[in-house]
RNA sequence: GGCGCGGUAGCCAAGUGGUAAGGCAGAGGUCUGCAAAACCUUUAUUCGGGGGUUCGAUUCCCCCCCGCGCCUCCA
């Protein structure tokens, strides 16, 4: 079967093809840069990261904007109370978060664009929308006004028809018309940040910066457009009829959402104060691979439960697979080959496919590479691993780590060159077979020490750093 | 109240109208100088509860219970 998604906007399952020859035009919403990212964040991107390499591997070329939002209420409130200029606070952070991108293996996007770099843009198309009368002054900022884009809602499947102000809804803090139309402008305030423009001076309100990089850099329709459960309202329904009265088509095609981590039964945010980052994590002792493993293994529209439990879980996980790739490298296979591991091989490959097509089903997926490492691992004890199916588990394993990629584990500095491991795993041998058993333990001890693991094997003593 | 998601073994978690994937943990075993590491085997007569449809439901329908999210800034 075909490449589908969920689509938000219809929800329904579709099937995907890229609207204009072989290049899928993507849009995701990135970080606001006021903080360091929580894995709940980085969940999202992290989906955005598996969704980018398999249209990628389905043979799609990618052009794929990411925004850095660094530019709204908090960062100011934040970069004032630091006492710093607001391109100094968010530096900080926006380097932060390619760190953790780097580190958890998130491919860059081809585009990756700074908010307060398109202000003249945004300002642009307010002004469009003003003369298209979208729009209302008050207090000198400026809205959007909801009643006149009678689609408003659709993406959300909500009726916002009968207009009542929610009872949460804070009517009195903002003079507009009705209580969901919102800012595309803001104005001025003293010691804070604002611009010089055509539709004069102040800042952008939050959605605007998305319609305006999403249409600059990939035309008026998008393929797919990606983000946060939690973006779904306001946020996109707003980049949808900002964009929508603008141009007139439809802004995306797809609307694919993440759901949320959930930590002892809630959401982790930065609000409920419930939030662990990156760093929290490589701090107690993970490695990287393992919590991109633990964020990816989890379909994107689930939930996923986030607990301790779940990352040992993870880091032992990756080290099982691992393993299978250390043994199909080191151990020799008598030539030949088994059939039956062949076929199980083509077929582990053809669900692993299929898995993912549906709905970027990594669970399945996993289940699938896992199922072939325990066959093979199985026909390795037996001796029935032939040298001929050596190539077919490489290359699954290969068709696995283009998502994946966990193989790979994330350099350290041991301090210890692979040449000096050998000469010492030789000393440990000789010493084992003058059974000096103090000598041989106190290698390995040190060995240990510097994150090389020895594995005494039937052919000898391999090792792996950890 | 509106919209949406979910409740499957100790934990995480797939899945299908035809009799429960996978990972972790646990238990047993193989290997080993001892270990470690690794590998193998094993672990839900049962899928929140109650009805219904069906030859057959965890999977479809109805009701109920529980948890969560959005509706206000939020990935």
């Amino acid at each position: 079967m075909a490449l589908r998604f969920y689509n938000t906007l219809t929800q329904r399952i579709e099937e995907f093809t890229p609207a204009h020859d072989n290049v899928v035009r993507m849009y995701t919403c990135g970080p606001t840069v006021w903080n360091f990212a929580h894995i709940g964040n980085l969940r999202t991107f992290t989906f955005v990261d598996i969704l980018r390499r398999w249209l990628h591997a389905r043979g799609y070329q990618l052009d794929h904007v990411m925004n850095i939002t660094d530019v709204d209420d908090r960062i100011i409130q934040q970069a004032l109370a630091a006492g710093k200029s607001l391109d100094e606070f968010t530096e900080v952070y926006t380097a932060a978060f390619l760190e953790d991108s780097a580190a958890l293996r998130l491919e860059r996007p081809e585009h990756l664009v700074r908010a307060t770099r398109h202000i003249q843009e945004m300002a642009a198309a307010i002004q469009k929308l003003s003369e298209k009368s979208y729009t209302y002054q008050s207090e000198g900022s400026i809205y959007f006004r909801i009643a006149k884009f009678p689609e408003y809602g659709k993406l959300s499947h909500a009726d916002f028809s009968g207009i009542r102000a929610g009872a949460r809804v804070d009517t009195d803090r903002y003079e507009k018309d009705n209580a969901r139309d919102f800012a595309l402008w803001k104005a001025p305030k003293e010691g804070e940040p604002s611009w010089d423009t055509v539709i004069g001076r102040g800042r952008p309100g939050w959605h605007i910066e998305c319609s305006v990089m999403a249409m600059k850099y990939l035309g008026e329709t998008l393929d797919i457009h990606a983000g946060g459960v939690d973006l779904t309202f306001p946020h996109h329904e707003n980049e949808i009829a900002q964009s929508e009265a603008l141009t007139g088509k439809p802004f995306s095609r797809f609307w694919l959402h993440c759901e949320h981590l959930i930590l002892s039964g809630e959401v982790m945010s930065k609000s409920l104060g419930n939030f662990l980052t990156l760093r929290d994590l490589l701090g107690q002792g993970f490695h990287p691979e393992a919590v991109r493993f633990m964020l990816a293994s989890v379909p994107y529209r689930k939930k996923l439960n986030f607990t301790m439990d779940s990352m040992r879980s993870a880091e032992q996980a990756v080290e099982r697979l691992r393993n299978f790739k250390l043994r199909l490298d080191t151990e020799k296979f008598s030539e030949g080959v088994n059939e039956s591991l062949l076929e199980s091989t083509r077929q582990a490959l053809s669900r692993f496919d299929e898995a993912l097509d549906d709905d970027l089903n990594t669970a399945e997926a996993l289940a699938a590479a896992f199922e072939l490492v325990r066959e093979a691992n199985s026909a390795m004890d037996a001796g029935e691993f032939h040298a001929a199916n050596t190539q077919p588990a490489n290359e699954f394993l290969a068709r696995f780590d283009t998502v994946f990629d966990v193989l790979r584990p994330t350099g350290k500095e041991t301090g210890i060159g692979d040449a000096e491991i050998e000469a010492l795993i030789a000393e440990r041998n000789q010493a084992r077979q003058s059974k000096n058993f103090a000598r041989s333990d106190e290698i390995r001890g040190q060995l240990h020490g510097l994150g090389v693991i020895l594995e005494d094997t039937k052919e000898g003593t391999r090792w792996k750093r950890r």
